[in-house]
RNA sequence: GGCGGCGUAGCUCAGUCGGUGAGAGCGCUCGACUCAUAAUCGAGAGGUCGGCGGUUCGAGUCCGCCCGCCGCUACCA
């Protein structure tokens, strides 16, 4: 192992505008867990930022619906949110929101330097304005008829009735959200992101990208091909970040467009959380640091901006590091159904915590990652993959070593004899799982790392029941055996630890170690005869359908 | 409508550059074992690889058309 490589994770930001799913978390959240803390055993730094993203209308029209004001809805997500990751274990170094003084500066900061650059413009376009508001209104804040199915509320970006897309101006009889007015359209002006500057280079670097997900990269080139158009970045609103001082000469009531911004967050957060440590320069070394490398952690609805627009924002600012990777995720679906905020099916991530061990749940989510399709997950299926898997295989390996253990030798590791053959091919069949796993997560193949690691705790199952200690017909023989059974777990301690962080802990003490889990790195230490572990009990318990109703 | 992805065993999914009889886990059937959370291990059954056509000595894999699902389509982000 060579120097410890710097690793950015950056994690989608989540709206704080409604509770999350275990779609969010198998899509988004989970699997950027995985790969940290992966890396962290590794020995690289690991920077893992992400936070609520607070703007946007989808929080403006929850406070509307809330009747409070957009902040209040944002500190009530953001709580619940936070609540999550610290039940289910995901491993942020900074959590933090887009309403920070901090990430209003890093927002002008980039804002400005793009300005300077000649890579933002003024322009000009019509837009439907509420004339008794006197405001502009976004598309989602105009009804009106569907022209498609002729539902009477359909909104200005989309008909909730047909699911088609709409423009606001195909609407028949529009009327204003706010006041039922009939909007008008009205000129209005705003800075353009001249996206159009980048088509050659975005496509160029996007084309040699290694590695990649083939629906990511063909999405993302496929949309460039079409001709990058100038995008606005700026909407008539009263609730975002407002433009820098300077640059605010555009007219009233002018906010920096959430996609813009939101974005941004990836340095900001950055940048936070170096001030926190006290080493305000400290994320240089892996924004500025050639070195360096940085994953995005997206579903599939967000490849163009992540693998598109952000990429041409950090161009024009210049200096700073491109994605080395965009593993975006499909989705996870329920019988079917995308489970979906908006559309509320499905449970929270929250509900489901509370009733099930966190890293069951990390195991059943971790175990259907939607790497190459949607895939589909009932409660049913959840249970069987906790109960047939996790707590049959790894589980109750655990459990049936160490109570032998306990029983048969005084609840010390044994003492081994010579090994034989198959006892040395155990051993390192194990450490070539680690070594596999390691390059599948490396690869971002986080369901097949697991399946790896699970695979090679069946085989410490099938030497069990070929060597069978418990017959001790031969003492020796059967503490040996049982000594490499110990050897064995303890190295598939260390596959499970990114996937299974809790019960890696608790194992890694029960064995009779100390301190934590990744601390000698990702092998397999070796275990010494009479070590004295902890009192044994079971690491998972079985979960029963009824617990999920 | 246009663009991208996907469609493989009852279920959830792997299948690199087209190449000997199409894979895994779970479920099911049978058997072994009994240290362990009715856990474990072995064997077996189960597939016209969405459909039709084409290229090829050879197609799950490449090409065309069709069907279905998901995403994007620039004011959701």
């Amino acid at each position: 192992m060579g120097e410890p490589r710097y690793i950015l994770v950056g994690v989608a930001w989540p709206y704080a505008s409604g509770s999350l799913h275990l779609g969010h978390l198998g899509g988004a959240y989970l699997p950027p867990d995985v790969f940290a803390r992966y890396h962290r055993m590794v020995g690289n730094r690991v920077l893992m930022v992400s936070g609520s993203d607070a703007h946007g209308t989808p929080i403006t029209v929850k406070a509307d619906q809330l009747g409070v004001t957009p902040a209040e809805v944002v500190e009530r997500y953001h709580a619940e949110i936070v609540g999550y990751w610290e039940k289910l274990g995901i491993s942020f170094d900074l959590f933090t929101t887009t309403m920070t003084d901090n990430h209003r500066e890093v927002t002008w900061d980039m804002f400005r330097r793009l300005e300077a650059n000649g890579y933002i413009v003024t322009g000009t376009s019509e837009q439907f304005y509420d004339p008794e508001a006197e405001r502009f209104l976004p598309d989602r804040y105009v009804e009106g008829t569907c022209p498609h199915c002729g539902y009477d509320a359909a909104r200005g970006d989309q008909c909730d009735n047909c699911g088609r897309q709409l423009d606001p101006v195909d609407l028949i009889e529009p009327r204003s959200r706010i006041t039922g007015a009939t909007p008008v359209m009205k000129e209005t002006t705003h800075y353009f992101l001249r996206l159009s500057a980048f088509q050659d280079r975005i496509l160029e670097w996007l084309r040699t990208r290694e590695g990649w997900r083939r629906h990511v990269q063909n999405m993302a080139i496929g949309f460039c091909e079409e001709g990058l158009q100038d995008r606005a970045i700026t909407r008539d609103l009263t609730w975002g970040i407002p433009l820098p001082p300077e640059l605010d000469t555009i007219g009233e009531g002018k906010r920096i467009y959430v996609w813009f911004e939101a974005v941004i967050g990836y340095l900001s957060a950055s940048k936070e959380w170096a001030a926190r440590q006290g080493d305000p320069e400290a994320w240089r070394a892996w924004w500025e640091n050639p070195e360096a490398e940085t994953y995005y952690f997206i579903g599939k609805d967000n490849i163009v901006f992540h693998a598109v627009i952000w990429p041409c924002q950090l161009m024009g600012y210049g200096g700073l590091n491109l994605p080395t990777n965009v593993p975006a995720n499909q989705y996870i679906t329920f019988k079917g159904a995308k489970a979906s905020k908006s559309m509320g099916v499905g449970r929270s991530i929250g509900w489901y915590a509370e009733r099930l061990q966190p890293d069951a749940l990390r195991y059943a989510i971790a175990s259907v990652f939607p790497e190459q399709n949607d895939t589909d997950l009932s409660d049913e299926e959840l249970v069987r993959r906790i109960n047939e898997e996790l707590v049959s295989t790894w589980g109750n390996l655990v459990n049936r070593v160490l109570t032998m253990v306990a029983k048969n030798h005084g609840g010390r590791i044994p003492a081994s004899g010579v090994l034989q053959p198959g006892d040395v091919a155990l051993l390192s069949s194990i450490d070539r799982a680690l070594e596999e796993e390691a390059e599948l997560i490396e690869r971002v193949e986080l369901r097949a790392g697991l399946r790896r690691v699970m695979e090679a705790a069946t085989e410490v199952n099938v030497y069990l029941n070929a060597n069978a200690p418990w017959k001790a017909e031969d003492p020796e023989r059967a503490a040996t055996v049982l000594w490499v059974a110990c050897n064995a777990i303890n190295g598939l301690k260390v596959g499970f630890a990114p996937y299974l962080p809790f019960s890696s802990q608790t194992l890694h003490r029960m064995l009779g170690l100390q301190g934590e889990v990744g601390d000698d790195g990702w092998v397999r230490s070796r275990l010494e005869p009479g070590l004295e572990i902890g009192p044994v009990e079971p690491l998972f318990e079985k979960v029963e359908l009824s617990q999920l109703t």
